[in-house]
DNA sequence: AAAATAAAGTTGCAATCGCAAGTTATTTGC
DNA sequence: GCAAATAACTTGCGATTGCAACTTTATTTT
């Protein structure tokens, strides 16, 4: 009986049935799972809802730095290219290539910011609007999948935790 | 009153205090928030998350996709190294580089499958065992840090969230 | 058993990324 | 009010990434 329950508790999946997961998660304790780590499981969401929206963001011609500066830029405008890539947690460096793209197919425009000439301003064309237009078009109903079954409470509180775990990454 | 009102709930930070916020968080509707959209908030979180541990690791002189593997062969070894990229959600092309390029610091080897000719095991070496263990030292504090304020509660609440996402992504 | 199809991995190549070392503009300390 | 420090951005360059086309081995069909 002992021995069966010690089997029990040590055997494959069966961590998940702990009261307190929170070890699992820990990588620096001895029975750690990956499946427990959050930032394994963050990733890895991450990742899969990226290949899944850069496959329908292909179909209007964007990819997914692009798509995240528009999102940004649609919801402040202008706003200075520092503050774009702190949004997005991309390199400024790279973010500076991103908007050099993005400018040169049309999307966006530079200008120097006049209270302060250090700062280079980023603005939506027209062409950079109707795309974003289109981009929350065609990504909306794979919004609705991925949320499937996501109560209002499940949805609210996914928002708040993932917040909390941000701001603890100060 | 009928006029503040309307003020009050389209401005700025209202929206937070609606009952149901999923609208809010569809790309398709007209009142969507940025911060109510999981996958940006997912990406922050990721990206941040990365950031910090990048830091850390860069101490004991190994990189994100470094430790990801090492992690995924922590968990279960040896694996075809197919397997290693879909686990660590990497294209198979960029991961054959990974290894090769851990292969080339000693921290695994490869083979070919005796079972399957086509498959390329790998393995972690002793160097790549003590590694890992080393990587998961200098993680620990970084984790205890980022899971503060969370309950056991939040913490497993946080995974199976997490875990329907990555279900509804297929 | 041979041919066709699929699965698993490999590699050339162009694009993207990010560090490091700049430049230019603003703010701070004396 | 000027020199030093800081902030914001820029750019060269080597490293990393991922698409696409290919090779090799296994499985399925005929």
């Amino acid at each position: 009986m002992q021995q069966k329950y010690f089997q029990m508790v040590t055997n494959s999946e069966n961590w998940k049935l702990s009261k307190d997961l929170r070890p699992y998660g820990n990588p620096g304790s001895d029975n750690f799972q990956l499946e427990a780590y959050p930032f394994y499981m963050l990733n890895r969401a991450a990742s899969r809802y990226n290949l899944a929206i850069e496959a329908v963001l292909r179909e209007i011609g964007i990819d997914i730095p692009t798509w995240r500066v528009l999102m940004i830029l649609g919801e402040s405008q202008p706003l200075a290219i520092g503050q774009v890539a702190k949004s997005a947690v991309i390199n400024l460096s790279t973010m500076m290539r991103i908007v050099e793209r993005m400018e040169k197919a049309g999307l966006v425009a530079t200008s120097q910011s006049e209270a302060d000439g250090r700062v280079k301003q980023v603005t939506m064309t027209d062409a950079g609007e109707t795309t974003l237009h289109e981009a929350r078009k065609v990504t909306a109903p794979l919004y609705d999948t991925i949320i499937r079954g996501f109560s209002a409470r499940d949805f609210s509180t996914l928002l708040t935790l993932l917040d909390r775990l941000i701001h603890n990454l100060d």
